[in-house]
RNA sequence: GCCCCGGUGGCGAAAUCGGUAGACGCAACGGACUUAAAAUCCGUCGGCUGCAAGGCUGUGCCGGUUCGAGUCCGGCCCGGGGCACCA
């Protein structure tokens, strides 16, 4: 949004500026920065070198989809990375910063559908679009290592490593009940299903059977889980949702032998899956899934099982189902004998809330300590038996009311488990099943495998042909990549590369005779599970080259949103375990260290008819202490909305350019991180940028101004030295605790001291070169200029970060605050480090505290080195 | 329902080891400069109270630990995020 009064006359043309002399010209940030990043490109110093003496670091940002246009919230993002990557360069490392596209997926076919463009053009033009845009940021990217998904080189070489996978058994293909987004008219992967709904649609998700693509990221779910531990640089926050979302759990796989006359397909019995095994005692019922084998073999005999089946499968995954939540259950009048007392039977139902894609697809119910099997229970009129007594509990009178008893307790009403706490009770329960032969201590997981394949035209093609007489082949490494075809048809939903008229026509590799291409393809979080180890060199033969990954990975810093918290980091470290076990890299985890940044949020504006508008378009007011908005164009009334990430579907998108170009990119980079501490959410506003545009504008005058000569003061420059070293270290620190805005603080405040210390000399001298490297993260333009005003040789962009000196860093004389009982009543000067004694009798002699002390007795001092004092009397 | 994370001036926030609460910025107000405005510079800026020095109070609420609590503990309220028939 244009700020007030800046659109007419531009700040750095209105007026001399009056320090130290009559006229001066404002830095110009129009002219400077274009300037400097001519100099880096001509210098090429941010090429990033895979051999090197330096220690390596590795830091990078989640890759942008091309939406054609950066949001602020992108240049928060890709300025944090920055500032790190220019400071470790500063430190002497060897530092990838690369950039790429996720270029593949829906808005690129909705662009095809709604305007008739070609997906790879419109693809193409946005990239263009927006690497300008980052270019113009002054990130310090190493563009020779640019990748996107969409390019066959990039694609191929996914598909070659694809094959691999395939042939170690790692993907396969099955039929399932699948998630169909009817509105994208795809398969979703069970992490793309939020509430029922799909993820990029919104559309009420159906359940359709399909044979499907999946990788068995099941088989690497435990090291999924134990290797979290290593990830000591990642926030805890996202551990804890992957570890739930791996969900491991132990427990008894346990058989029920079916009672009397065992019905066709049921001659086994049915087994179950329990973490509970210590209830078994308290078992008043089994349970299928509706999506049970045997269900199924009952259902074809019988049409009321079938009925409630059809009954069961509606919805099930819509919202309002899901809060409803109502038991339903069928009784198929069949019967299992307990493992544990083969007298006792068990009915054997059909119930809607028993999940087929976990543990083995039935249970046993225990109503008394399971809170789902106590609603069935009531509402069935099946039997509730306590099992766990409460701590505290009297066996005769303990019941069971509205609520089952989750917690622990002792063991009673269960023969050999009585008396045991729960614990020795499961372990006494498995035991006792793996003794009679029915049932062996299990670990489940709650994590799927993953679907890979979408009905998608804009995509990684899956290499696979399908031949009548040998399958589903492998198309030859000689032969990838297998490319999209040009001129697929967008204009009606489903999938283009299904309708394309010839591209499906091939021969079989292996036979010869005709065979079709799969039309499936990748999802696109396949793309986004390596992009980081294709960097590293983009033109290798094979996939990764790996001597050079060997040197590179694991990435020591990845910047990216929360929301990525489970799919993709999850997705692109199994990926990595995969092609690690296939002795393509060597990386255990991709990612060393993890930050999550904040979102940059906004305003949402829609017209009446419901049509997202974008801020520019409409002008806010206040009417009786009420926000109103109108559209600026037509004064038309405008609905305000929630307050949401910026996003190109809501409109809601504010973008840097305009910042930029009243302002400068320096000064739009310090807004974005100034104020707010990077992981936290933060609401766009542009009143920061007038700030930000001050220190910019206050740095370079120092720069600029004209040497004052004056003879140096010895205690002044001591003063001086003593500021630049303490700026030096909180700077440093600061940056280093990836408090990005307290950087900034500390530059405010530098240059605030600088401003009182015009004076010639090398204290000053030292100032500037340092307030110009530590400058240099935030507003690299403006250090450049600085430094070269300076006459430092060479580019601040590869100079090296400044070092303070401890001792000057630290203040040699303390102010130190006086409490009585706690209070604050006065202060007195000490000597830094100064002895508790030394502290106690400057105190003492101190006639403001003497007078506070009048009438007391002092019963005790506390003195904390360097902080306080506290006097205690009475 | 369960699991996380937050709540500090008019606003964004700082205080990261239990030690001066509000650094730094924005806005506002007062002043300087200017024919004037903008820009720039200097200053004030949690609340109550006082002529002043100062005093009292204050980090969502209630209680506790401590010489000392924004920070630790217990209970609640509010906001945000994640998971949600996972047996």
């Amino acid at each position: 949004m244009p700020a007030r009064g800046l659109l007419s006359s531009s700040p750095w043309t209105s007026g001399p500026s009056r320090r130290n002399k009559a006229a001066m010209p404002r830095y110009n940030p129009r002219e400077v920065e274009p300037r400097w990043r001519e100099a880096w490109a001509r210098a090429d110093v941010f090429r990033a070198e895979n051999v090197s003496d330096k220690p390596k670091y590795y830091v990078m940002e989640m890759f942008p989809y091309p939406s054609g246009k950066l949001h602020v919230g992108h240049t928060r993002n890709y300025a944090m990375g920055d500032v790190v990557a220019r400071f470790k360069r500063a430190q002497g490392f060897n530092v990838l910063h690369p950039m790429g596209w996720d270029a593949f997926g829906l808005p690129a076919e909705n662009a095809a559908a709604e305007r008739g463009v070609d997906p790879a053009a419109w693809t193409q033009d946005n990239i263009d679009t927006m690497r300008a845009e980052l270019q113009r940021l002054g990130l310090s990217l190493d563009w020779s290592r640019e990748v996107a998904t969409c390019d066959p080189a990039y694609y191929g070489k996914q598909q070659a490593w694809f094959l691999r996978l395939w042939k170690k058994g790692l993907v396969y293909r099955k039929e399932g009940l699948v998630n169909w987004d009817p509105v994208d008219m795809t398969v979703l992967a069970n992490e793309q299903v939020i509430d029922g709904r799909g993820w990029r649609s919104g559309a009420v998700v159906e359940r359709r059977k399909l044979t499907q693509w999946f990788m068995r990221i099941t088989d690497y779910a435990d090291e999924l889980l134990e290797s979290l531990k290593t990830l000591d640089r990642w926030p805890d926050k996202v551990k804890l949702m992957q570890e739930n979302w791996i969900g491991k759990s132990r427990g008894l796989r346990l058989t029920f032998p079916s009672a009397g006359d065992a019905a066709l397909g049921f001659e086994d019995g049915i087994t179950v899956y329990t973490t509970r095994p210590d209830t078994l005692f308290g078992a008043s019922f089994i349970a299928l899934s509706p999506d049970h084998p045997l269900t199924e073999i009952l259902a074809a005999r019988d049409g009321r099982v079938a009925d409630f089946v059809a009954r069961c499968r509606k919805g099930g995954v819509s919202e309002a189902e899901i809060e409803t939540a109502e038991k339903l259950g069928f009784d198929t009048g069949l019967s299992v004998e307990h493992p544990f007392d083969r007298t006792w039977t068990l009915p054997v139902w059909i119930a809607n809330f028993v999940l087929m894609d976990y543990g083995t697809g039935a249970i046993f119910g225990c109503p008394a300590h399971d809170q789902r099997d106590l609603d069935f229970a009531r509402k069935y009129g099946l039997p509730v038996k306590p099992v766990v007594l409460p701590p505290d509990a009297d066996p005769a009178t303990f019941r069971v009311g509205a609520e089952a008893y989750v917690e622990g307790g002792r063991i009673y009403n269960s023969r050999f488990m009585d008396g045991l706490e729960v614990e020795a009770a499961k372990a006494a329960a498995i035991d006792k099943a793996e003794g009679l032969g029915l049932g062996e201590g299990a670990t489940v997981y709650r994590l799927r495998d993953w679907g890979i394949a979408r009905q998608r035209g804009w995509g990684c093609p899956i290499p696979v042909t399908h031949c009548a007489k040998c399958g589903v082949v492998a198309v030859p490494e000689k032969d990838l990549p297998v490319k999209l075809p040009e001129g697929m048809d967008f204009s009606r939903p489903g999938n283009a590369l299904e309708r394309h008229p010839t591209w499906k026509e091939t021969r079989c590799p292996e036979c010869g005779g005709p065979a079709t291409r799969e039309t499936d393809t990748l999802d696109t979080f396949v793309d986004s599970s390596w992009y980081f180890d294709r960097y590293i060199n983009p033109q290798a033969d094979e996939p990764i080259d790996k001597e050079a990954a060997d040197y590179w990975l694991p990435v020591d810093q990845y910047i990216g949103g929360i929301e990525h918290a489970v799919l993709h980091l999850l997705y692109a470290r199994f990926i990595t375990k995969a092609l690690r076990d296939e002795g393509m890299l060597s990386a255990d985890e991709p990612f060393a260290g993890l930050f999550t940044q904040g979102m940059v949020t906004h305003e949402t504006y829609r017209r009446q008819s419901g049509e997202w508008l974008e801020p520019g378009e409409v002008e806010i007011s206040s009417e009786g202490g009420h926000r109103r908005a109108r559209l600026r164009a037509t004064g038309e009334a405008v609905v305000i909305g929630d307050v949401e990430k910026m996003s190109k579907s809501k409109r809601n998108v504010v973008s840097p350019a305009d910042m930029a170009d009243t302002y400068g990119v320096d000064a739009a980079r310090l807004c974005v991180l100034s104020d707010s501490p990077p992981e936290r959410d933060v609401q766009w506003t542009a009143a920061g940028v007038e700030g930000a545009w001050r220190l910019v504008q206050r740095v370079w005058a120092e720069y600029d101004a004209e040497p004052v000569i004056e003879p140096l003061d010895v205690k002044r420059e001591l003063e001086l030295r003593r500021a630049t070293h303490r700026a030096i270290k909180a700077v440093t620190d600061a940056i280093e605790g990836w408090r990005f805005n307290s950087a900034i603080a500390r530059l405010h405040e530098f240059v605030g001291v600088l401003r009182r210390f015009p004076e010639g000399g090398l204290a000053r001298r030292e100032a500037l070169s340092a307030l110009a490297r530590l400058v240099s993260p935030f507003a690299p333009h403006l250090a450049e200029e600085c430094w070269a005003r300076l006459g430092e040789p060479g580019l601040c962009a590869t100079a090296e970060w400044p070092q303070y000196d401890a001792k000057l860093a630290e203040d040699e004389e303390r102010v130190l605050p006086v409490q009585v009982n706690g209070k604050r009543r006065g202060e007195i000067r000490a000597a830094a480090g100064a002895s508790e004694a030394e502290v106690e009798k400057i105190v003492m002699g101190d006639p403001e505290i003497a007078r506070r002390l009048e009438g007391l007795q002092v019963r005790k001092v506390i003195v904390v080195k360097d902080r306080i004092v506290n006097i205690v009397a009475a």
